[in-house]
DNA sequence: TATAATTTGTCCGTATGTATA
DNA sequence: TTATACATACGGACAAATTAT
């Protein structure tokens, strides 16, 4: 990490949550905030904007910036980088593996990920649990062309870290759709639910800077457990 | 409106939807558009920025700005200001009221709408119709010392419509908790399900560009009929 | 394969406008 | 009314990624 706005956005963050600005209401002004980080003004307002953006803050024309921490724990932050992880500070996510296998796309697959059939793609059913108890399943599909090569272990902890901090790739766009639906069978017994429950449901797409699509994914979440917000501002 | 990157965004965005970039995969270069403009280029990025958040644009570094078009007719996009007119271009938008009525908050309205109990407010219920469809149910909550007036008109056109233009407020930030859930018995009759049926749920908090809070309501959605869209880049 | 040109991304500094206190 | 503080807009320099040579 070495881009300025990036750096000073984790520093501001950090100093909200556990530093010298906990208790505040309001952060200091963007000239102070510019003597404090020793950087210009563009880049201040570029790192208070992504904070903006992730519901930390809420800036007012003539007023200040103030922290606003409406991103409170228990709910998947759809701004957020690694929304589960993030969003469930206080709480343990695991994860139980159903299904890892390498295979190759069939026409509806390759139309996801945007690729021919018959690429060698791997394919992976997963069980996350909070504290525990299940509450979202995971069904991924990833391109073996770009991503050459997953195990159970790295299934089991992230996927994602594994791209960007192992493969050194970055990821520049995710498309979600998100829909309610009825849980089948197999999945209301996998959520602890009954067959025709409510389902919270996000269909993915994941493009790496490139633009090229690697994953394509399904999370089918138990409908008491999760919750996903969402904040828009319109500066 | 005067804002410069505002006006070119949204000239960009005809020009992509109707004009002569109708059937471009990519845009002028950043210098081009410089000069089509004749404004700065950090006024072209602010522009491009905003189209690239709805899912419109994507640019890739060293190579250009593309044509995306992610946000396909039918979806109801998170990153829209309007997000039901917005995304059903071709369908027809009616609405049909169900309930209008003045009164004063209660305890939970005044939590939720972050003034004092006992504050006047309206009560509005309304379903939201397409192409004559049934598709959503709305409950909403208006502080009323700050939406001094609605009436039957207004509710049935478009509210924030109103406050825009007509009151000249300007909305600074809307926070949505999207869930799903089971509908009771009215709603399913109102939206032609049946009793139990799951429902995408957007529960929604907004706020003036003062920061304070004007409006809440609940989106209760046909599971069949409202897809949400949310597009993330991390660039 | 290596180099140069192209194109977007980051960062800086300054001036002026607009909303709030 | 005045001062404060964020918002918009301009211009320039260099870095990083891609594309063309």
């Amino acid at each position: 990490m070495e881009k300025k706005y990036l750096e000073i956005a984790l520093s501001m963050e950090q100093r909200i949550h556990e530093g010298d600005w906990k208790n505040a209401t309001k952060l200091p002004t963007e000239d102070e905030l510019i003597s404090i980080y020793n950087v210009s003004r563009n880049t201040i307002r570029k790192a208070v904007t992504i904070l903006v953006r992730r519901g930390i803050l809420m800036s007012i024309q003539g007023s200040g910036v103030f922290i606003r921490n409406v991103a409170k724990d228990g709910y998947i932050n759809l701004e957020d980088f690694y929304g589960l992880t993030q969003g469930f500070r206080s709480h343990s996510i695991t994860s139980s593996l159903i299904k890892l296998e390498q295979t190759k796309a069939d026409e509806r697959v390759a139309a996801l990920l945007k690729c021919k059939a018959g690429t060698p793609i791997y394919y992976i059913e997963r069980v996350r649990l909070l504290d525990g108890r299940p509450f979202v399943l995971e069904y991924s599909y990833f391109n073996k062309k770009i991503i050459p090569y997953l195990n159970e272990e790295i299934v089991l902890q992230s996927i994602y870290g594994y791209i960007i901090n192992d493969l050194e790739k970055s990821i520049g766009y995710v498309d979600r759709v998100i829909t309610a639906g009825k849980l089948n069978k197999e999945q209301a017994s996998l959520l602890h639910l009954e067959d025709g429950d409510p389902a919270l449901i996000s269909s993915n797409t994941a493009m790496l800077s490139s633009g090229v699509v690697f994953d394509y994914s399904i999370d089918v979440h138990h409908y008491k457990e999760s919750k996903f917000l969402k904040i828009s501002n319109f500066t």
